[in-house]
DNA sequence: TCAAAAAATGAATCAATATTCAAATTTTTT
DNA sequence: AAAAAATTTGAATATTGATTCATTTTTTGA
């Protein structure tokens, strides 16, 4: 708290007049930063074109956020996937629960690409959308935290061509 | 210590005598368990058969142990991914190399799936394995901790089914 | 301009818990 | 069986850091 005051230029005990306690300043920051996080893909997987390229902006912009953030997204993926720092306020759940909807927003666009015949209908949308989405994750932290054994590839469409030629390649 | 202590039936003395700090023992004991883990899948994953065979086989072990162990994994995801509890003493790199590691053994198999013409060689082997893997986790992960939302599937298969079907379809 | 109210301050308090170590207990050796 | 060595014990210590609240500073409005 004491360091936390100091970067915020307040006295620890003004800290006390805007969250109740440490455990509700962390949630409240973290999902500050989730939303923004989520702002931004949601943007850019929004903007107009097909199915595959929404998918290649998705991944566009995931790789930028990962980037930029990458020591929030490591809390993040120690609180949803792992284990919390922070049980007591539910933050846990609330960011799973944020991360499934997210995950169907996402399976959107590989229901529309299968509608459209774009995609083979090999499984259902929000899995496929689950898959895509962890594929994401692992390569991108695989780059960015072991750069030395895992280089950042000169094509970042990669992991697209893996993951989703199939879904095209007839 | 005090928990650890009564459950280890020991006074918390003793435990200094095993351990330098409580790091040390936190940093044992994961690595413990990480072992047998690993044991377990490498077993099933080496068993006779193919290399579709395998990765089955791989898929199921690692689904048992994920079961039975959902805690520990969490600890490990958090360690591994995420942010660690434990930074003093390197845990978190030494969980991500013995990753990395593994994920070269199951490369193999992808490897050897190729080489006999199985699987079509769309990626690296690497690749492959870490696209796998991450996908083997997500949708464990999604049915152990919302079984509400993601209930587990009849048919365990269908990970393998997903992330499979567009490398042997042609 | 000046009370009164509101907001900010940070030293003091309080709680939690990792670590230590002198004493007690157990094991080994002679 | 007794002495010596090794091991275990857990109450006392030490540290860290979150929280509180009497005091000070700032803002408001009459």
């Amino acid at each position: 708290m004491q360091e936390i005051a100091e970067a915020a230029e307040f006295a620890v005990g003004t800290l006390y007049n805007f969250f109740q306690n440490k455990e509700e300043l962390y949630k409240a920051l973290v999902l500050e930063q989730c939303e923004a996080f989520e702002d931004a893909i949601i943007q850019a997987m929004e903007k107009p074109g097909d199915a595959l390229e929404k998918l290649r902006n998705y991944t566009r912009a995931k790789s930028e956020m990962f980037r930029s953030r990458l020591s929030f997204v490591r809390l993040f993926l120690a609180e949803s996937k792992g284990v919390s720092f922070n049980i007591k306020t539910g933050l846990d759940e609330e960011l799973r629960n944020r991360y499934y909807d997210f995950m169907e927003r996402l399976a959107l666009i590989f229901e529309a690409g299968i509608n459209k015949k774009q995609f083979k209908n090999i499984a259902e949308p929000y899995f496929l959308a689950v898959s895509l989405d962890s594929v994401i994750d692992a390569f991108l932290l695989l780059w960015l935290q072991a750069p030395d054994r895992h280089p950042y590839p000169e094509d970042p469409d990669i992991i697209l061509n893996i993951f989703i030629k199939p879904l095209i390649d007839f």
